[in-house]
RNA sequence: GGGCGUAUAGCUCAGUUGGUUAGAGCGCACGGUUCACAUCCGUGAGGUCACAGGUUCAAGUCCUGUUACGCCCA
């Protein structure tokens, strides 16, 4: 590749940079994990990826999950862990079927136009299509993945692993076939789970509807959101403890329009307060009514068809959708004046999740997985620490769920997906799970006469999976035995129960191991109102668009820094400009930098650029401080997945603290042609900087470091800094040295001081004298003082008219500005010193007034207060004799 | 109904073992063609840390309650 240009660009370009490096490092294999004798008896990191839809297109959260697990693969791929992260694709059953047979719309057919066989061939044309844009997208993003494990939902492999998990849970017992109410999408036309059900709050109406009593002229009031399910009522139920009903349980009312006598009946679980509190019994179409159905022995009666219209036994409405057959009972009730009020009212209505639709409770004949004993196990791990959450409250979340759990519908009545491995012979009736894809005889009987299970399995079954038949499972290979159980399962919080929770379970059941020892979980990437993004809101952010702007680089660095785990977080263009300008900052300063470097001979060893001990200034060792300070701080920072305040701490040194104040302090001995310390500086400080950056932005810092002075190919395989013990000295007099230029600073713009005029200065420094004396030419050239107009010494200061001054800690500048000075502004200026001063004494007083304080703080934090006021009253020393002075 | 989260500068957010004067970016004001960068530099203004109690020598941080907004489950 041809990283040696010699000159970078005038600015960063992001676009240009993040162009061939992605293949580069594909082909050369870095993405793949090192198998060296480096890495030997090291434990594995690995990361499955959260497979996206295969139909999906890019959107922001793609780059969330992206940027996160990127972050941690890289990193420890950088600390020299053999490191895996095995990217996929879901085949995604509703959505994935849906958008074929939306493509067959338009040709004017349906799925049952062409039949099974041929739907499947137009199906599996258009994934075969459409998958290799997962890879596409993943290379937009930077995402170091192993492509050589690209996964399939639908490949043979986690084809097999489905069964295999099918079979075994089947012949355990725990997966069943049975009647029960479950949750039907009517334009899908499937059962979906209980977790692709959304519910949102709907304005409808409470409809009273009176049923007459039979044998009586009495008539029972309920209230209801679903008039129209009335057809399929069974019974009235009232609280038995209702004073109001008491009478009536155990009588009968005719219910009209059908004209079925049903029974009045007592259920604790009516609630007295809610409408008339007597409530119409429809077991087939309501889960509550289902249970009263079943304490009651009710007849369910199903009154819908499966495309939500009403069936014959809605009679006269027979045929009717939902909301027309709605319109039509409540019309004919008001007819018989049976329709006694009509309250307006908001209530929770389940949605699909796919495509929106109303969900309807239906009896329906289905699979399911018995779950309490897998559950049980799931909930052990978490209890027990071999699972644990980031950020920790979501265990809580996650117990709840499987303390409350209830059974999984998984048959789907779909084409498009895992067909569910049940046969059935037509001969005796033997029913059997089968691990091979195909069957041709009856195992108990021989005959051939077999039929397998038309419907196919939730997609979250094959998902749940994931971090089994991604390795290779139920085959014993190599790479199941070397990287199961995996580390860290990243995804958003939404999928915890649907997703995390279920591969916990499998992995437990089927491997007797956790999956992975941690979750990290985070939130919805919002837009800056706060709204969630939408194509129909039109405040989508267009990962592509963005990136070729501002460069994938920024978008995942703005991404993780503005976000902290399990918080959702807003995005807008803005901040992602933020994070391109900071790119754009270090990557000037590198220009800078290389000036210097081209100056000089780099010492390099197998580990890059040497780190200098020799002839330091003081400037040099407060930068190799600090960077020392930024590497143990991120390191920790990333040992506790708080990735974006990493980001966040290695930004500020390199934009604060390098480029603030090393570069520009370092531009005094370039420009004195004495570059040589300060360009092992340089290299040594930029080089460990770009590797800290690296896995938040591994475009621009790879190329960055492939033009500084390196060892080695990539940064990709350099290896995470380490931290040296701190130099305590250095930064304290370099920050006392910044104080100082900052407080001259402050002075000359008050004082109208042109910026580009060279002033004099006395700097009385007492006990730092020295230090800052061996940083004059840095001093005067940070604060513009010219070097024959600059003093440093010892001596108390003079407190001349006619000049101003500038305190940092107990050092005194005294500027003689001659011409420029204003006494009054000087003067006001040191009152508004005093009266900080003097709170500050007063502060520190307070606290070492306080008896209780001084007796049971610590004494280093007493100290503090104890110095604290010492410093306090020596400013107010210098200050009121500056005032003096001034008269 | 149960549970969880959030509330800190105009905006978006940091602030994880309680300890000096609560920070950043954006925005704002003033100034700047100092040979890396105007995608920049310098200086500055701006906060009763939602509210009320409590624990503590000490609370943005811990506890209790309240309010507002959001989410999950039922």
């Amino acid at each position: 590749m041809s990283t040696h240009t010699t000159e970078l660009a005038k600015t960063y370009n992001p676009a240009e940079v993040e162009a061939d490096l992605y293949d580069w490092w594909d082909t050369q294999g870095y993405f793949q994990p090192n198998n060296s004798d480096l890495t030997e008896g090291r434990k594995p990191f690995v990361v499955i990826m959260p497979p996206p839809n295969v139909t999906g297109v890019l959107h922001v959260g793609h780059v969330m999950f992206v940027a996160l697990e990127d972050i941690m693969v890289r990193w420890h791929r950088m600390m020299g862990d053999p490191t895996l992260w095995v990217p996929g694709a879901d085949h995604a059953g509703i959505a994935g079927q849906w958008v074929v047979e939306k493509i067959l719309l338009q040709e004017g057919l349906t799925r049952h136009d062409l039949g099974r066989e041929k739907f499947l061939e137009r199906v599996w044309a258009y994934m075969d299509d459409v998958r290799p844009q997962i890879r596409t997208q993943m290379k937009l993003l930077g995402a170091s993945a192993d492509w050589s494990r690209f996964a399939f939902t639908m490949d043979p492999g986690p084809a097999k692993a489905v069964r295999k998990a099918f079979k075994h849970l089947y012949d355990k017992g725990l997966i069943y076939r049975g009647e029960r109410l479950i949750n039907w999408c009517p334009r899908c036309s499937t059962a979906i789970s209980d977790l692709e059900v959304k519910y949102q709050d709907v304005q409808t109406n409470l409809w009273h509807l009176a049923y007459p009593v039979e044998g009586s002229n009495e008539k029972i009031i309920v209230a209801t959101t679903r008039p129209e399910t009335m057809l399929g009522d069974t019974a009235v139920a009232v609280n038995p403890d209702d004073p109001r009903y008491g009478h009536l349980v155990g009588k009968q009312v005719r219910l009209p329009i059908v004209d079925r006598l049903i029974p009045i009946i007592p259920d604790h679980h009516v609630d007295k307060e809610f409408g008339t509190g007597a409530v119409k019994v429809t077991p087939a179409h309501d889960p509550n009514d289902f249970e009263i159905g079943k304490r009651h022995d009710l007849p369910f009666i199903t009154m819908l068809s499966n495309d939500a219209t009403i069936n014959a036994e809605g009679k006269e409405f027979e045929g009717l959708a939902n909301i027309e057959g709605r319109k039509a009972v409540v019309q004919r009730f008001e007819e018989l004046g049976l329709l006694l009020k009509i309250e307006p009212f908001s209530h929770s209505v389940g949605h699909c999740d796919r495509c929106g639709t109303v969900i309807q409770p239906m009896i329906s004949d289905q699979w399911f997985v018995r779950m309490d004993d897998l559950a049980r196990p799931a909930y052990e791990a978490a209890q027990d620490g071999r699972l644990t959450f980031v950020p920790e409250r979501f265990k809580g979340v996650y117990d709840n769920w499987l303390e409350n759990i209830h059974d999984w519908t998984i048959s789907r009545q779909l084409w498009w997906g895992h067909r569910i491995p049940i046969w059935t012979c037509n001969d005796c009736n033997h029913q059997w799970a089968s691990e091979d894809e195909v069957e041709t005889s009856c195992p108990s009987c021989g005959s051939a006469s077999i039929e397998q299970d038309p419907d196919v399995l939730d997609t979250w079954f094959s998902s749940g999976l994931w971090p089994l038949s991604t390795l290779g499972w139920p085959d014993d290979t190599e790479d199941l035995r070397r990287f199961y159980p995996g580390s860290v399962m990243e995804t958003g919080y939404e999928i915890l129960f649907i997703w995390v929770a279920r591969m916990v379970f499998f992995g437990l059941e089927l491997k007797e191991e956790v999956p992975f020892h941690t979750v990290y979980l985070h939130g919805i990437v919002r837009d800056i109102e706060g709204q969630k993004m939408s194509k129909t809101k039109g405040n989508v952010i267009d990962p592509i668009t963005v990136s070729d702007e501002y460069g994938a680089d920024a978008l995942r660095y703005t991404l993780v820094t503005q976000a902290s785990p399990g918080n959702d977080s807003r995005l807008s263009i803005q901040k992602v400009e933020a994070s391109r300008n900071f790119a754009n900052k270090l990557w000037n300063a590198t220009r800078f930098a290389l000036r210097t470097i081209g100056e000089n001979e780099i010492e390099l060893d197998a580990n890059g650029p040497v780190r200098p001990t020799e002839n330091l200034e003081i400037a040099d060792r407060w930068i190799l401080s600090r960077l020392d300070a930024v590497t143990a701080s991120a390191t920790q920072l990333m040992e506790r997945y708080l990735f974006g305040e990493a980001g966040r701490q290695i930004s500020d040194f390199i934009w604060s603290e390098l480029c603030d104040w090393y570069i520009e302090a370092s531009k005094v001995r370039k420009n004195e042609g004495e570059s040589a310390v300060t360009a092992q500086v340089l290299a040594f400080t930029l080089d460990r900087s770009v590797r800290l950056l690296h896995p938040f932005m591994p475009f621009v810092t790879e190329r960055l470091w492939q033009q500084l002075p390196h060892a080695g190919e990539s940064i990709m395989l350099a290896a995470w800094p380490e931290a040296a013990a701190r130099d305590a000295e250095a930064e304290d007099v370099f920050s006392t040295l910044m104080d100082l230029v900052g407080a001259i600073r402050n002075v000359r713009v008050e004082a109208g001081v042109e910026p580009a005029r060279w002033i004099s200065a006395n700097i009385h420094a007492g006990e730092t004298t020295a230090a800052i004396e061996s940083a004059r030419r840095e001093l005067g050239f940070l604060a513009r003082i010219a070097d024959d107009q600059l003093t440093v010494t010892a001596d108390a200061p003079t407190n001349e008219p006619n000049t101003l001054s500038a305190r940092a800690g107990d050092l005194t500048a005294i500027l003689p500005l001659a011409d420029m000075v204003d006494l009054s502004a000087e003067r006001d200026r040191l009152l508004k010193e005093l009266a900080e001063a003097e709170a500050e004494q007063g502060r520190a007083e307070a606290q070492l007034n306080n008896k209780g304080f001084v007796d049971r703080a610590p004494e280093n934090v007493v100290q503090v207060q104890r110095d604290r006021l010492a410093r306090a009253m020596e400013q107010i020393a210098l200050i009121q004799e500056r005032l003096d002075v001034l008269g």
